[in-house]
RNA sequence: GGAAGCAUAGCUCAGCUGGUUCAGAGCAUCUGCCUUACAAGCAGAGGGUCCGCGGUUCGAACCCGUGUGCUUCCA
């Protein structure tokens, strides 16, 4: 068969996913195998896929290919979350272009073309998982809004309540003026902004000419203002006791108060108090008792309460005010200021602190079991670092503002009646039988109209590893049984409390057993320059684009490469060209290979291939133990490296040159069917982390049977690895790099052919490898001696002593001696280091007995070395 | 203001339990090769004050303290 001169990406990787799905390799149902469960954090339904979900998809889909090859149930589940604020943007915008504006909608009409987005639009992330190769069983998607998932969420919302955990509340919360909705702590980006210091005076009651100087960056808040405040020692304002001034502009009588809260150094010392607009300012309020007006509309325009520039925009009547002031000589300077500013992680809106009503969910006592399990250990966090950011979070936990003001979720389901009483229960006939009940009156004679607000959505999705499995539904269904405790959670450390604390909560509340064993965060994407990857930035690449021109496979190399355990990584699209290097060597290693087939003999022996195939062999086993350690700690980054390396420089770099057949020349049938058998087994331990041209590789090297696929193909039983072999081979490859470099050095042709004499204790060995040898180096001959080779260039390796010989090359003595002396010189001072730790009583007493041990194997190997060149030196 | 992390080759980073399987990888650089699987390749080479200082130890890139610089999280 005619293989093509590169691996074709394009055709591979349709052809064997949609394999793999035929096959229903990706199913899972629950058997007698130990399950091993992953669910996907569901990406958001307005998502597309990005280089965090590549990161995080595909360290998934690794763990569930290994697990899959060890005999494990693997069950990967897919879905989506309906991130609310996202999804209601996008609707609202899809709407402004087909002409129709939110507000002349009802509920239910929004509601429908929002459906009607989320079917044409949701599921487009999921295909683009199914384009980097990720096994996930399709036939699981969930999406947070399904039928069963929102009872499954209402259900929560009243157990809850009735437990006391919920309430509804005034409290100054995060308003996002542009998407109109409270937001969480967790949703707002805070961002160094170079803003203006405002020094603004206010009369003081009672004197013409007497006033008091404040300093404030949002100047426009001053009609809100019910107080000012100083520090009670502070001498320049002790006069002021019991005094008021008028806020400018409007003329508002506020007290002057005193209170330690105050920073003297800060401005000028003197605080203006917005109790509706600042979470100090409302604290200081409850505490002296101030009037609380809010100036401000919910879409960040003033309020009639303002008086002035009523329904203009909170930003241009900062600059209007700032106008008016001066005009009224109240502006006494302006300072530039660098501070924190807050914005909207979904909309990018400066967020303003508003008060307001909202829904509120308790923590602490949810917290309580979610830190015992992460601090026992009974959940790991990969890394370990993660634990003290989860503690320190948990710990001084608060309460979780859950409503929001949009359609788009799951409403709540709290019912008013009209004196304003709250009844919440699953649905309203509940809720009606409850009001009727409290009230003593005939259910036909109350009136309910339900809460307007949604919930939050990590309030559906804290519940994801139970309600995909149908919790609600049936809380001993056998799927839900055998899948949960899910196996591995892999996220990102930026929802960390979004959404991996509160489930580890909500596992504990209502499964009573914790959602998974382990998490593992990855590191966080960044570009060149070290910057986030966003889509505000516009820094992602086109991952679509990135798979069309270099593959699947290369860009889960370039990703998994260089991401190390919970670091951060710096992408860098040269890697994608390694990638894609590297399918490219595995193929044209098959191409070699192939080149055997009809060159195969089965009545030919070779002695010397033995010794290849024994030591490829050792050094699989040998790393596919070192492998075990490295997934058991998440160390994928350096499991991919090591397999790499196993495959480009142990097997196509040495191996293959090692048994590869001259030109034209029959291979033994033995050797070409081991070296089937070899390739075979680095595909599968590369398989995890490049699923398509490992299968590929595999469909190819062998007739294959139905179902004799890479994809669910066991790992064997660890094999022996035989160390005394892979240090025959580490000497050959020693022996074979050293002559190389003499014959570079010496200004040798490929071409021009050496004569080799060998003086060695170890004459077995070099009999035993003498044919690969001679070809590697392009040796004519190959003798042994005991003695110096006059004319020779001689070289140690180890303790052997090889002499060249060859007629293109003068032998140049003194270069020669320069560089022996300068090796003599190193093990010189090496010995000396050695020997100094062996005559030193406290090492020979403290030191573990395997390091002397080792330290006096040190010495006699670079004494026998020692050795060597100085006979070699003196003979030249 | 509080907390955590990082600093190793020109660049991006590995380096687990302190000991020469420890100073490593990829990229970049230099030299030589169009050798019949692969120039998207092959064979070699050079390159480091392991951030500074102090300490613990028989022994420190690794542990402790401190200084400097950078990053992130929280307020």
């Amino acid at each position: 068969m005619e293989l093509s001169k590169n691996f074709q990406h394009r055709e591979s990787e349709n052809k064997w996913y949609e394999h793999w799905e035929k096959q229903g390799y990706f199913k899972s149902v629950p058997d007698g195998r130990p399950a091993y469960t992953v669910v996907i954090p569901p990406p958001n339904v307005t998502g597309v896929l990005h280089m965090g979900h590549a990161l995080n998809d595909t360290v998934q889909d690794i763990l569930v290919r290994r697990a899959k090859m060890q005999g494990m149930n693997t069950c990967w589940v897919p879905g989506t979350d309906h991130a609310s604020i996202a999804t209601e943007a996008k609707v609202v915008a899809m709407l402004r272009e087909r002409g129709i504006d939110k507000k002349n909608l009802s509920r239910d009409e929004f509601l429908k073309y929002a459906w009607e987005w989320k079917e044409k639009y949701g599921g487009i992330i999921l295909q683009q998982l199914k384009k980097l190769g990720c096994s996930l069983d399709w036939d699981r998607t969930t999406f947070t809004m399904d039928e069963d998932y929102y009872a499954a969420v209402i259900r929560v919302f009243v157990e809850l309540y009735e437990k006391g955990y919920i309430f509804r509340g005034v409290k100054m919360i995060n308003w996002d003026p542009k998407a109109k909705t409270a937001l969480s702590d967790e949703e707002v980006n805070y961002k160094q902004s170079n803003s203006k210091l405002y020094h603004v005076r206010y009369r003081i009651e009672g004197d013409e000419e007497e006033y008091i100087t404040i300093a404030t960056v949002r100047p426009e808040t001053i009609l809100g203002d019910t107080a000012v405040c100083v520090h009670p020692e502070d001498p320049r304002y002790a006069h002021l006791r019991e005094k008021h001034c008028f806020i400018p502009l409007i003329n508002r009588r506020v007290p002057i108060i005193f209170d330690e809260y105050i920073d003297m150094e800060f401005g000028t010392g003197a605080l203006k108090v917005t109790p509706a607009h600042d979470i100090n300012d409302y604290n200081l309020g409850l505490k002296h008792h101030l009037e609380v007006i809010d100036t401000l509309n919910e879409d960040g325009t003033m309020s009639a309460a303002a008086q002035l520039y009523v329904g203009e925009d909170r930003f241009s009547v900062r600059k209007k005010i700032v106008v008016d002031l001066e005009a009224i000589g109240c502006l006494v300077k302006v300072e530039e200021y660098v501070n924190q500013v807050g914005y909207s992680e979904r909309t990018d809106a400066v967020i303003e602190p508003r008060l307001s009503m909202q829904w509120w969910c308790k923590m602490e006592e949810l917290a309580k079991p979610a830190l015992n399990a992460v601090l026992s250990e009974e959940i790991e966090f990969y890394p370990g670092k993660f634990k003290n950011l989860y503690r320190h979070w948990m710990e001084n936990i608060k309460d979780w503002c859950i409503s929001r003001q949009l359609w788009w979720g799951q409403r709540i389901p709290a019912w008013y009646d009209e004196k304003g009483n709250i009844y919440v229960a699953q649905n309203e006939a509940d809720a009606l039988e409850k009001a009727a009940a409290k009230r003593n009156l005939p259910k036909e004679s109350i009136n309910l109209r339900q809460e307007e607000d949604v919930l939050d959505t990590w309030f559906s999705s804290w519940l994801w590893p139970m309600e995909v499995f149908n919790w609600n539904e049936d809380a001993s269904n056998k799927d839900l049984n055998y899948y949960y405790p899910t196996n591995t959670l892999v996220t990102g450390p930026d929802i960390i409390f979004f959404w991996v604390a509160r489930m580890v909560m909500a596992g504990y509340e209502f499964m009573g057993q914790k959602p998974f064993n382990q998490v593992y965060f990855t590191g966080i994407i960044r570009d060149k320059q070290g910057r986030k990857m966003s889509k505000s930035l516009g820094n992602s690449p086109d991952l679509l684009e990135l798979i069309e021109n270099f593959g699947a496979d290369a860009l889960r190399f370039s990703i998994m490469i260089s991401s190390p355990a919970g670091n951060d990584l710096l992408y860098d699209e040269s890697l994608l060209d390694q990638g894609k290097f590297f399918c490219n060597k595995m193929w044209n290693a098959l191409k070699l290979i192939k080149t055997w087939e009809d060159r195969a003999d089965k009545n030919l022996t070779d002695e010397q291939a033995e010794f290849s195939i024994a030591w490829m062999e050792s050094r699989i086993a040998a790393t596919s133990i070192q492998l075990e350690d490295m997934y058991k700690d998440f160390r994928l980054s350096e499991a991919l490296k090591t397999i790499y390396s196993l495959i480009w420089d142990d097997f196509c770099s040495w191996y293959l040159e090692w048994v590869k057949p001259a030109m034209d020349q029959p291979i033994a049938n033995k050797v070409y069917q081991k070296t089937i058998d070899i390739y075979e087994r680095l595909m599968q331990l590369l398989h995890p982390f490049l699923p398509f041209v490992t299968e590929e590789i595999y469909q190819l090297l062998r007739e294959r049977k139905q179902g004799d696929d890479l994809i669910v193909r066991q790992l064997p039983a660890t094999m022996h690895s035989d160390d005394t072999i892979l240090k025959k081979g580490v000497l050959l490859q020693e022996v074979i790099s050293s002559i190389r470099d003499t014959r570079n050095k010496n200004q040798l042709k490929p071409k021009d052919t050496i004569q080799l004499w060998i003086d060695s204790n170890n004459k077995n060995f070099y009999e035993e490898i003498q044919g690969i040898l001679k070809r590697q180096v392009n040796a004519e001959s190959l003798a042994f001696t005991n003695e110096t080779v006059q004319g020779s260039i001689s070289i140690v390796v180890q303790t052997d002593k090889i002499y060249l010989g060859a007629e293109a090359a003068p032998v140049n003595k003194s270069q020669q001696k320069a560089e022996m002396q300068k090796e003599m010189d190193y093990l010189k001072g090496f010995l000396e280091s050695v020997e100094k730790k062996l005559s030193n009583e406290r090492f020979m007493s403290n030191a573990k007995p395997e390091v002397i041990d080792g330290e006096r194997k040190k010495k006699a190997d670079a004494e026998a070395k020692m050795r060597a060149l100085q006979e070699s030196f003196s003979l030249l």
